[in-house]
DNA sequence: ACCTGAACACCGTTCAAGT
DNA sequence: ACCTGAACACCGTTCAAGT
């Protein structure tokens, strides 16, 4: 809502920070044309001399974010580029609830995402993975991120105070169980929940790698 | 599109299957309460009769989906009924692409969510989990499973088109690998798929379940 | 009881115009 | 070159009115 300090003409990358800070904190529905024109001090027709469209503006987000996740390297060891791989992208999605939402509607679909598809599928083939198998290793970890991420934002972000509301207001009749560990759900500590479920799913995978060198 | 048949008045039970037809066919941005409308042959109004706003109706949907997930129960087997539980989901999302897209906003927001956790839990608790670990199972699975039917429909709905022209249309200097195991990437059968992560992830938890009886 | 129709405050986006 | 302002076809929703 605050002005533009400076007089400088507006650019794409403070187009692109503005966006993620309004969607990340007020969530998706509150980033509009006319809300992220008036974060950049700006009539919402300026807006698109940088970008084509709300929907390119959101694609720019996404890679924009994409881009902090560590790529993985075909010379090291596949696991611990994985875990690295995949607990970037969780930590990077939490941090940015409103990217998590947009992955969730199309995973794959920006270029960012093939490019790090491209990346980490190199790894696993690398590393012994017959080109089904590198696959099904390489969704199945990207379905529990996306999973988890969207799970913890879910937690922790705008809709937070909802859900707790949702959580201590059941009776216990009707949730004997979730009554008794609700606090446990509510309060876990997501990463190293995430983490542990991660590893256990990568060290499942090492046992199906046919025996290399 | 086509108007209604009969002259019986509008009840709640079509207005959610019109909306579920719209949204699972035509993506949740196409569910506009004049598009609904017309749909039951009504008004935009008419449907202010059945339900309070459309942020109540698309909760209607999210329960009316789950309410067809299998309950777990506790007194047989928690592999199997933990398998049953979320392939059934699974395929319940990947089914109704639009309560998919709905869930990954806020997973456990719907009535019907926390009832179904409540009995997952339980499940977990009485085969000898204690409380901690029969969270971080239920949420492991759980975040498996939208991660994965998210993934999915993101292949198989509306957006299916865009992504084969994404996954042919790359060049090989940049995708190298994806461009390889590309055509498995897009054909890969994913019922199969998925139900291969779930077991390694309910085998892995298995191993930590403390010796019981 | 059930539905319609006009209206309000919003959207994304186009187009012509300002400086 | 960069931005504004009015306008258009949409939204969800309120309210008064029809039958």
């Amino acid at each position: 809502v605050s002005p533009r300090k400076t007089d400088r003409p507006l650019d794409l990358a403070t187009v692109v920070d503005a966006a993620l800070r309004v969607a990340d904190r007020e969530g998706l529905q509150a980033l509009t044309m006319r809300r992220l024109a008036a974060e950049c001090g700006v009539t919402a027709m300026a807006v698109y001399r940088h970008v084509e469209s709300k929907d390119a503006l959101i694609d720019v987000m996404v890679d924009h974010v994409l881009a902090g996740v560590p790529v993985p390297d075909r010379e090291a060891d596949w696991r611990d580029e994985m875990l690295a791989f995949f607990l970037g992208a969780h930590a990077l999605l939490v941090e940015h609830p409103a990217v998590a939402h947009i992955m969730a509607q199309r995973p794959l679909a920006s270029t960012a995402a093939t490019a790090l598809a491209d990346r980490g599928l190199a790894v696993l083939v690398a590393a012994g993975f017959d080109d089904d198998l590198a696959v099904e290793v390489f969704l199945a970890l990207g379905s529990y991120a996306l999973g988890g991420s969207l799970y913890q934002v879910g937690r922790s972000s705008w809709v937070r105070a909802d859900l707790t509301r949702r959580f201590t207001g059941l009776t216990e009749e009707e949730h004997p169980t979730l009554t008794r560990v609700g606090a446990n759900m509510a309060d876990a500590v997501g990463d190293a929940l995430f983490t542990g479920g991660l590893r256990r799913l990568i060290d499942s995978y090492a046992t199906s790698l046919p025996a290399a060198r």
